[in-house]
DNA sequence: ATGAAAGCGCTAACAT
DNA sequence: ATGTTAGCGCTTTCAT
């Protein structure tokens, strides 16, 4: 039991007391069950006309609304999916949020939703969250959580959908929940290979939080490339941070300051593109003619900022559709469901951030 | 009832039974309210420390997790607070969410949170799952609600915290409930003031959505600025949409199409200034020497675009932290309070997209 | 067609 | 110190 809890312990002064079905049955002259079967529309009850206007006219005399809490307690069903997201303020999770809510919305869900700022302890409380029955499902976009954290909400039947890249990539197959994802490596390899196929052939990185699978791919899609174009790795121009604007605006400076600068930056997310520019025009530099950048993530704003970001398109909030709508039918699946790993395609959008290609 | 009821109504197939106090119970040779004791550390019951253990025992044997949604039904309190804005793309109103949720947090409550999309509807939905008992409090950006809107909820006891300019500020007053926000109409006079301070004459507005309150007194405030530097309109340099990056680019494009365009624009939002500023570099002109800009509301990115933007902070996360203390000082009242509006301060953050003021 | 009653899992007042 | 019991508001089975 946390802090809170007692200043609220009294329910609040003015939490008045709301009616029930009891008091709409008692004003139609009915009984309560007959108020339930009106709510809910039951199908097998024939509740005359007549009677079911004058529990309608009960209802709304009476301002009554259905106990929510009540009715979960009841049948077992709380409506809510648990979505999670390590960081709210970057505009590539919203965009996630926001196909996931659409779907959700569209089968009668509610969304709650929780930021974890990247840490790992709150991936764990949120998991416990969901464990006390708060949600029927949990669609998550975890950066630390590994597989074994998952077997108490698993062997509960609660179903799980886990977004992008993470821990156990190994382990997901074997597990009865459903992962999606772009293939990072892959991507970060195209991002890398253009730079490359431009002429650059001193390519740094700006780097997103370490140990986190995200960076640990596209970390490796960058040498890969590097490898593919026989360009040598050179650990001095890999900086990085959180993937927030911040790290990269601070690395890109320190790059900026090496004997030996960069060309050209691969960054791992839009947000520390985005910084990384910042630091480049500061530094009395021009993009992409003195540094060309190429970002992740594709976010909103990616098109509008000068230069626009030539990036690495997920197309996120189809992949939060997506997310929910594999969510639901294992909601509604009629027995249980072995595992499923999808992969989604990405896209290399070219702007100008980092020069033309050809 | 909705669409997506019946699918789930059976709970699923692997909704597993999980164990309860009274399986606990039993296997600690206790009854049930034993459990319950031990779990909320109950301080008017002493329960000696061989007892404690051997349920504390029981409980991490048996994988036991209280049920919230039963507790709340018992105690008439979730410890959720639902958060609603019209837009979870936009910074703006994730930095608000932040902040809130670092309060709530301490207090131990969750946040379910909700996006309108910007929409009517949306906004009335919400309304009546707070009524349903999903939430103890709400806190709320409106964009449409009016007045009499909050009636149901306000006449249940629910409190509620209003963020930012609304449809009711007259009424507000005369309401149990608080409210939030900056002077708009002082910011966006004073942001057209810089503009017109350094020599521009010719001064547009990016308008956000029309007719709602934000709108209104931003430009009500660039039309007393305009007034109070001798400026005469022009309705034909005021164009807009909805607050978001694509709807400034277009209308910066007919404004620069214009025979006489306008040499500064005030921006209802920063990522409409960031939409108009790409806009202006597509057209080969450069912010601020041919077009200066100012936007509104400081989102993080703000300072890393090009040029970074000169506008006027809210302090948002730091309104998000106060709407919290706010709803939860009513929740922890112990007789009903009366409706609060605290006018928060804001700042005119200069950079460089509007050109030196001095 | 309608009502009575059980019970979801929990807390808390009351009894012992 | 511990047990018994009565509900919170709802859905649903079973009787009538």
């Amino acid at each position: 039991m946390s802090a809170g809890d007692h200043e609220a312990a009294t329910g609040g002064p003015r939490a008045k007391r709301r009616p029930t079905q009891a008091d709409v049955a008692r004003r139609a002259g009915v009984s309560q069950a007959m108020v339930s079967y009106v709510l809910n529309d039951n199908a097998n009850i024939a509740v005359p006309e007549a009677t079911r206007q004058r529990i309608l006219d009960s209802m709304r005399d009476l301002g009554y609304v259905p106990n929510r809490t009540a009715r979960s307690l009841r049948t077992q069903i709380t409506q809510i999916i648990a979505c999670v997201v390590p960081d709210i303020t970057n505009p590539f999770h919203t965009s996630f949020v926001k196909g996931l809510q659409a779907v959700a919305e569209s089968h009668g869900y509610d969304v709650a939703f929780y930021n974890t700022d990247r840490l790992e302890a709150k991936e764990h409380k949120i998991l416990n969250l969901v464990l006390e029955g708060r949600a029927d499902g949990l669609v998550i976009t975890p950066l630390h959580l590994k597989a074994h954290d998952f077997e108490p909400i698993l062997k509960a039947g609660i179903p799980v959908v886990v977004q992008g890249p993470n821990t156990m990539p190994t382990e997901l197959a074997s597990m009865p929940l459903d992962s999606l994802q772009i293939d990072d490596v892959a991507a970060a390899h195209e991002a890398v290979s253009l730079l490359a196929s431009i002429g650059h052939t001193r390519i740094g990185m700006l780097a997103g939080q370490q140990n986190t699978p995200p960076q640990q791919q596209r970390e490796r899609g960058y040498r890969e490339a590097l490898d593919a174009h026989g360009i040598q790795h050179d650990p001095a121009i890999v900086l990085g941070g959180e993937f927030r604007e911040e790290d990269a605006h601070q690395a890109m400076r320190k790059l900026l300051s090496l004997p030996d600068p960069p060309t050209a930056v691969f960054a791992a997310s839009d947000l520390m593109a985005i910084g990384a520019i910042a630091a480049v025009h500061n530094a009395g530099l021009a993009v992409p003619d003195d540094v060309a950048v190429v970002g992740f993530d594709d976010i909103p704003v990616a098109c509008h900022v000068h230069p626009p970001l030539t990036t690495i398109s997920q197309f996120e909030e189809n992949i939060g559709r997506r997310a929910a709508e594999m969510l639901f039918e294992r909601l509604s699946a009629d027995e249980p469901m072995n595992g499923r790993l999808e992969v989604l395609p990405f896209k290399l959008i070219v702007r100008e951030s980092a020069g033309l290609s050809c």
